[in-house]
DNA sequence: CCTTGACCTGGAGCGCACTCCAGGGTTTTC
DNA sequence: GAAAACCCTGGAGTGCGCTCCAGGTCAAGG
């Protein structure tokens, strides 16, 4: 089974150590393995994991929702209960898309204005 | 001539009067008119200018920009300018929009994912 | 007038999500 | 077996964008 060290985790998962560190302590992921000597060792489940993390941090989801997340993922039977967040994060995604659509059309126009008088 | 007491342009603009407040102290608005007795009264254009920012806000734009583009605007002859930094904020924009919707759409695979399980 | 509510200033405080640091121990490389 | 590179912990610090506060002043209704 491959592993990974922090430096290797931090390069394939795109997070830093430190942030990869600040992840565990909050929660977000669950204690990773250690070596004799107390250094850390990432599974492919561990990279697994934090490629969904990666994608839900960039669809702007805060980190207690995160956390939440991943304490229902320790019990097999709140499937449902995930779901129902992810599902409710995807609105929260569709929301924000919208916003910056609609504003983004404004600034197009402002644009526009701009270049009508001459720019 | 209307003009606006701070309740009023917070109402109008979104914004918290301690939020304009803010904005006049870092320069993203001109100083406001003031009443006699030292109290804001916010004009048509200062409302129209708020607009924008909020425009801006929305999309992101950091409020060291917005600065830059309100300084920007205290002179004439700086429109090139003014919508090169648009330009830029609106490639941004288009930036951020297109990350969400690829996230977006793993997110709803996950989800899909998670349905094909039986929830 | 006088009360009541809105507003003023300067500055402190906050929430979020990291990021950095000191002072160590561990692992790898030659 | 030593140097160099890497990693550890606990906790402090950072940057952003507000938000709140104390201790006043100002304005409008009765």
């Amino acid at each position: 089974m491959t592993t990974y060290s922090p430096a290797q985790a931090a390069e394939v998962s795109g997070f830093s150590i430190d942030t990869l560190r600040y992840y565990e302590r909050e929660g977000i992921l669950r204690p990773i393995a250690r070596t004799s000597g107390g250094h850390r060792t990432y599974t492919e489940d561990d990279l697994g994991w934090l490629d969904l993390v990666h994608c839900l941090r960039d669809t702007g989801m805060p980190i207690a929702d995160l956390k939440q997340y991943a304490e229902l993922s320790l019990d097999e039977a709140t499937l449902a209960a995930r779901v129902a967040l992810l599902e409710e994060h995807d609105r929260r995604v569709q929301e924000s898309i919208d916003v910056l659509r609609s504003q983004q059309e404004r600034l197009r126009e402002k644009i526009a204005w701009y270049r009508k008088q001459g720019v």
